[in-house]
DNA sequence: AGCGTAGGCGTAGGGCGTACGCTGTCAAGT
DNA sequence: ACTTGACAGCGTACGCCCTACGCCTACGCT
């Protein structure tokens, strides 16, 4: 009997990203967003409850491109690094929406499914009880950590060449370490960096003595 | 000659930290600041840059209650381990900067001299070159990714309940995860996932055969 | 005592989120 | 075919926010 309905939250969530792709973060707005679609801003909340939820509506629709299916067979460290990539590198899709993730983690699906996959992984890797708990954890420290260290503050932009500029005397290991970090791609240190908590995962798996 | 200034930055820092522990960062304005203070709000552009430069000057006065100096000798693992506590004993104080902390990290001095000190403990233990950079970046990725997953979603909080309320059929490891994790303390879980990457480093140092 | 500097603040303009209530439209029921 | 009423869409308005600009005045120095 009611007038039918012109928009539909996936259109909302896909207008916005559109913006804060385009224009920033900080540009997200009701507003933006209503003029984005072509609509008057109080005609957006027939579709969503106001400012929070549009932000959990970008983060699940960055995340829904992603794939949650198990990865092919192989070595488990093979698997859980392909898992951690497809975070990522569709994470990495939308540089804007990274201080967001954090918040919304919870309420999007397709991270809830990504986590279920994962724990299968390790799972099928031996990783039972507690263990498996603490290594999705982990991983998932990692990953968000990273992601922020990566587009907040990469090995190669100007923060590393404040760091190598700081005075010799008094941080002489700063000094190197900005001088160093230059030539290491945000890629191979975030690979890297994976790789120490995977050989942390791998002694534990083979037998670890503690944890 | 002039009209001696009646505040200082410090002075501001406090008063800035006093209303988002009070009332929360979404409280955090110039007005709330200028109020706490006692003073009209514009005059604090008097001291400070805007918006901006007061979430830095919260950060860095959160931080500067922090030991920077080198933990006492020991094994590597402990110096290690004791650095990073350090930082999730002082973030974990004032939990409601724990977002602004990753933007701002490259402005407080305090943090770069805890780096320092970091890379110290890590030349100390053997690492150099490359390695030490990635140790650096790897364990600080951690620490980023676990205080925030510590604060915003903890295992033993709504979150992990909502989890356990997931169809079994659908995420069968998650609702096993969700049941076991909520025996899980946050002190614990940092610590295991430390522990994870430590064994990474371990496994380096005492001669890895990749990385 | 007088002066120049610069601290403190008032005003105002342009953002923002959103509560509230009106209007117009469409589909169902007669 | 016409009435009807539920509800999508929107206009208005309020109370926040940040901050550019410029005035006034308290102060330390000369």
């Amino acid at each position: 009997m009611p007038r039918p309905r012109s928009l539909t939250r996936p259109q909302v969530a896909a207008a916005a990203l559109t913006v804060v792709d385009r224009d920033g973060l900080s540009a997200l707005s009701m507003r933006a967003v209503a003029k984005e679609i072509g609509v008057s801003t109080m005609a957006l909340y027939r579709y969503v409850d106001g400012r929070d939820d549009i932000e959990g509506l970008v983060v699940e629709h960055v995340m829904s491109g992603m794939d949650t299916s198990p990865p092919p067979d192989g070595p488990w460290r093979d698997r859980v690094a392909a898992l951690v990539e497809r975070i990522r590198l569709t994470v990495g899709a939308h540089p804007e929406v990274i201080p967001l993730t954090p918040v919304y983690r919870h309420r999007s699906p397709t991270l809830l499914r990504w986590s279920e996959t994962m724990l299968g992984v390790l799972a099928d890797a031996g990783f039972g009880g507690d263990a498996r708990v603490i290594a999705l954890r982990g991983v998932t420290a990692y990953i968000i950590g990273a992601i922020q260290l990566e587009h907040l503050g990469p090995l190669s932009g100007p923060g590393t060449d404040a760091i190598a500029a700081l005075p010799q005397e008094e941080f002489p290991h700063m000094s190197a370490a900005g001088s160093m970090a230059r030539a290491i791609s945000a890629h191979e240190e975030f690979r890297r960096g994976l790789d120490l908590l995977l050989n942390g995962l791998d002694s534990r798996a083979v037998g670890g003595d503690e944890l």
